[in-house]
RNA sequence: GGCCCCAUAGUCUAGCGGUUAGGACGUUGCCCUCUCACGGCAGUAACACGGGUUCGAAUCCCGUUGGGGCUGCCA
């Protein structure tokens, strides 16, 4: 199709939810995969719910899942004036008609058709009024009026399931198109924008599948041509309820903030009801490439935060570890100071970048690296019976650490800046680690030591925690001074828990 | 209640009339190993049920059950 054209319309009354990060997901690797545009269109014809901040998030969500609209985002509140000659037309054609049912009025009707066991529906009392100037200063609606003869039916094909969906009009109430205070309804502004904006594909959820007839009917009524229907399942919670906050995190700006990269939260969407054979890592290259809505699932998926995470640690693993760093910045909370950006933490986290499924998680298992001092805990250290071996070895290696080359540390006099910068501390990186371990091996074995019996000691000095970063990486990037100080600060630490 | 949609392991899925029902996450065991990870290898576990159609059904049809959605002057 050459002017292929999908949006994403979402409201303003919440943060960009997981379920509408897919959505918009599933819009932009069709449109892109065929050649098209994708559009952003924001409904905020709900004035009581919409919020600015969440508009925000929104727009900002978006971007850092790289789902870039091709155009000018839309706002339905600039557009009332639009909306407004559609229905003038529709009243004039007698498609539309005033309603001036009170809401206690409907009420009324509702219980009663309720209680006899009825369909709850509009019972048409204004459908045939013809209302004059004093009575249209009264507050009312518009309504619109619906095919009533008899066997009206009306359908759509639906290109998930490929089939076609049909509905007896008697199953469709006569909905509103204007409330009172004037502003449009949700299905009769979309009708307008998505015709008059071109959209030729709309992908949304299948909560909107029974709203698709209505707007099928409108545009008919509007001599509009319908748009092509696609309508993807839900995505539901580990109790197979519609996902909601009660499963935890929803929001896209909450994945960001625990850690998540937008790679990982893009791969793990796209895979959400979408398969491509028995592919399971897409970039959004390859997304582009491959998607079509003929792999979508028909059936709702229920989320699973154990394959995000799976997914994370996948794209933490292939990043360099300067990227991780400024990663580890952007999403630090106020309380945290940030990494620096030098060698030295560098190290750690190119040892650490597969020891951690979110970068949260990274960024902790740097704070014995961070931290000035370190607090020994008796917790900890019980579970070892220190021995005077033990202190004899602390003070050798004490020594062998002071007595190590200056220049095995020195490559923090690199520009960091530039990429080739970058990659010459890297690769002297590589050399300084492969120096301490030499020097280290021979150290161990001049006093027939070996390094299994040894690394818990060293890393409870470092640490004070019985899991820590390779030892090698932990004296480079400590460094002698450090590294020193801490040896002899564990070794009076342990001398005291003997006594 | 009515209408609509859905149904392969705990989870995401492949399958599109003939397969030892495949992959991934998880999980279990082993190997690697300075801890924890990574990685490698092996294992675990599924066609909701009942009728048809057919030589043959996970695949097609109907029903049952289960789940989800809608039933707003929200979107």
């Amino acid at each position: 199709m050459d002017n292929m054209k999908t949006r994403f319309a979402p409201s303003p009354t919440g943060y960009l939810h997981i379920g509408g990060a897919r959505t918009a997901l599933f819009n932009y690797a069709y449109a892109k995969h065929n050649g098209g545009k994708f559009a952003l269109r924001i409904e905020d014809t709900d004035f009581e719910r919409s919020e600015k901040r969440f508009e925000e998030d929104i727009i900002e969500s978006l971007k850092w899942l790289s789902i870039f609209p091709d155009e000018e985002t839309i706002f339905q509140s600039e557009r009332l004036g639009i909306y407004k000659s559609y229905v003038v037309q529709l009243l004039k054609e007698n498609k539309a008609y005033y309603c001036f049912c009170s809401k206690e009025l409907l009420e009324e009707d509702r219980n009663k058709l309720i209680a006899e066991n009825k369909k709850p529906m509009y019972v048409g009392r204004c459908r045939e009024l013809k209302p004059d100037e004093a009575l249209l200063k009264t507050p009312h609606v518009i309504r619109f009026r619906v095919d009533r003869s008899s066997g009206a039916a009306t359908g759509f094909k639906d290109l998930i399931r490929n089939q076609y969906i049909n509905v007896n009009n008697d199953e469709i109430d006569d909905f509103v198109l204007v409330r009172e205070d004037g502003i449009p309804t949700y299905n009769f502004a979309v009708v307008i924008d998505d015709a008059l904006t071109g959209i030729t594909h709309i992908v949304r959820g299948d909560d909107h599948l029974s709203n698709t007839p209505k707007q099928i009917m409108l545009y008919n009524a509007l001599g509009f041509n319908a748009p092509e229907f696609a309508h993807v399942s839900m995505i539901l919670g580990s109790d197979g309820k519609r996902l909601s906050k009660r499963h935890g995190a929803t929001s896209v700006n909450q994945y960001k903030k625990e850690g998540f990269l937008p790679e990982a939260l893009v791969n793990y969407l796209i895979r959400l009801g979408w398969s491509h054979g028995n592919d399971e890592i897409f970039s959004m290259e390859d997304i582009i490439k491959y998607f079509d809505l003929k792999n979508i699932s028909k059936s709702a998926a229920v989320f699973n935060t154990e394959k995000l995470l799976w997914l994370n640690s996948h794209y933490i693993k292939l990043k360099d570890p300067f990227i991780l760093i400024n990663l580890i910045n952007d999403i630090k909370d106020d309380f945290q100071s940030p990494l620096s950006i030098d060698i030295k933490t560098a190290a750690l986290v190119e040892s650490l970048k597969s020891r951690a499924k979110t970068l949260v998680e990274l960024r902790n298992k740097l704070d014995f690296f961070i931290g000035e001092t370190i607090d020994y805990k008796d917790e900890i250290l019980n579970e070892f019976n220190f021995n005077e071996n033990d202190s004899a070895f602390l003070k050798s290696f004490g020594e062998f650490i002071a007595g190590l080359s200056d220049e095995i540390f020195n490559c923090g006099d690199m520009d960091l800046t530039a990429r080739t910068g970058k990659e010459n501390a890297l690769e002297k990186l590589k050399n300084s680690i492969e120096s301490i371990k030499n020097e280290f091996n021979g150290f161990l074995s001049k006093n027939n030591w070996t390094m299994k019996e040894k690394a818990m000691l060293i890393r409870l000095a470092f640490t004070g925690e019985k899991v820590s970063p390779p030892i090698y990486e932990m004296i480079f990037s400590l460094g002698k001074e450090r590294c020193v100080e801490r040896i002899e600060k564990f070794s009076d630490y342990i001398i005291n828990i003997k006594r």
